[in-house]
DNA sequence: CTGTCAAGAACGATCGTTCGTTTTACGATG
DNA sequence: CATCGTAAAACGAACGATCGTTCTTGACAG
């Protein structure tokens, strides 16, 4: 009996989810059919089946892909001590964050990930988790910069998290839809609004 | 000859506009058949297409009127003066959009739109063309700020511009995936930011 | 042989749209 | 005012296309 190697299952696994980002990434997901993914892997309608229940799971395992890929970026850039001031904890972020922009970066995907999660209770399950686990990684940036008495002894970590965080999509937002500003740019803004004179 | 009155003509388009919005909100773009909305308008399909010619062309129309939507909320806010400081801008910004949040306001279907237009150019040059608008008034904003002594004298108002028109989709994203936090933590989180002892 | 894997024709469902028909509302006519 | 002719407006059965999926078939490794 033909049983074929394990590695050889993963690899085609990995093919077919290869094949799907490419189309999805041109396509979004409703507007790719079936027969596009396949053709594009080069493989038949029946292997497809034999490794994918359906067009959600494909859907829902390349979505978590992404949404997973983006957790990472900001992970990594979690990963420094001492905790450099803000500005160079948001400098790491969106210079690492940068080439994701593109149209073969995630954040194009994600914006569809974020609507599909809308209609996929899995799948926006799944988002919260991650996302909040993201979160999660900025309010502990935000404790860090208290500790170090770069924020306000009362201010509360949770919220200055939930700032931070927001900055990240809120400029992939400009940047996929307006193509604007570059990250340095962006960041003097951060700098300007973190040095405010004190009449506010 | 039966011309029938103007304004019943525009009634009805609205009446299918307003069929198509809460279809699509209920299922997405993608997942409601014209069957879908010609049934919730308690038309025909043969009416139906007396009044737009495609799908597109709905769904274009009504992605249209959400961005345009989220558009005005924005001019609401800026028509005020003498300008605030910075956090009651931005408090009155969240909070005039805070009720756009929940699954009937404008938030969950600008992530479709935003996803859909990535594929869809013209909307895709509609969006660029409001959003820029929007960024705009950040800008202004930023340069009032400016003015009143409230930013640094070297700062950009784009650059400052950007950031605080960033936090606007990024919480929004955060309330419609993760459902918090309420706008006056967000907002304590902007003031602790802003009185960030000069550190940094 | 034997059972796994790949192949792709075929299927039912459903999609968006068209088009021939019926209904409706108004202007003209007497 | 009553009637009728007519073109706009509405209707909905029907259509072709395409969708995602199934299933029969053959090839090939153990």
């Amino acid at each position: 009996m033909p049983r074929v190697s394990e590695a050889h299952l993963a690899a085609r696994r990995q093919q077919i989810l290869d094949a799907a980002r490419a189309c999805f990434a041109r396509n979004g997901f409703h507007a790719t059919s079936m027969q596009d993914v396949i053709s594009e892997a080069g493989l038949s309608v029946g292997a497809f089946y034999r490794y994918f229940k359906s067009k959600e799971e494909l859907v829902t395992a390349i979505a978590e892909q992404v949404i997973g890929r983006v957790s990472d970026l900001l992970d990594e850039v979690r990963a420094v001590d001492p905790p450099p001031p803000i500005e160079d904890v948001m400098r790491r972020l969106l210079q690492t964050v940068d080439p994701q922009f593109g149209p073969d970066g995630v954040f194009p995907m994600a914006l569809q990930v974020w609507a599909e999660s809308l209609r996929n209770p899995d799948l926006a399950e799944f988002v919260r988790g991650i996302y909040g686990r993201v979160r999660g990684h900025f309010v502990e940036i935000a404790r860090d910069q208290q500790a170090a008495g770069r924020l306000p002894a009362d201010a509360d970590p949770e919220a200055v998290g939930a700032v931070l965080f927001s900055m990240i999509p809120g400029y992939a937002l400009q940047r996929v839809l307006l193509g604007h500003p570059d990250p340095e740019t962006f960041l003097s803004g951060i700098t300007a609004l973190l040095h405010a004179p004190d009449k506010n």
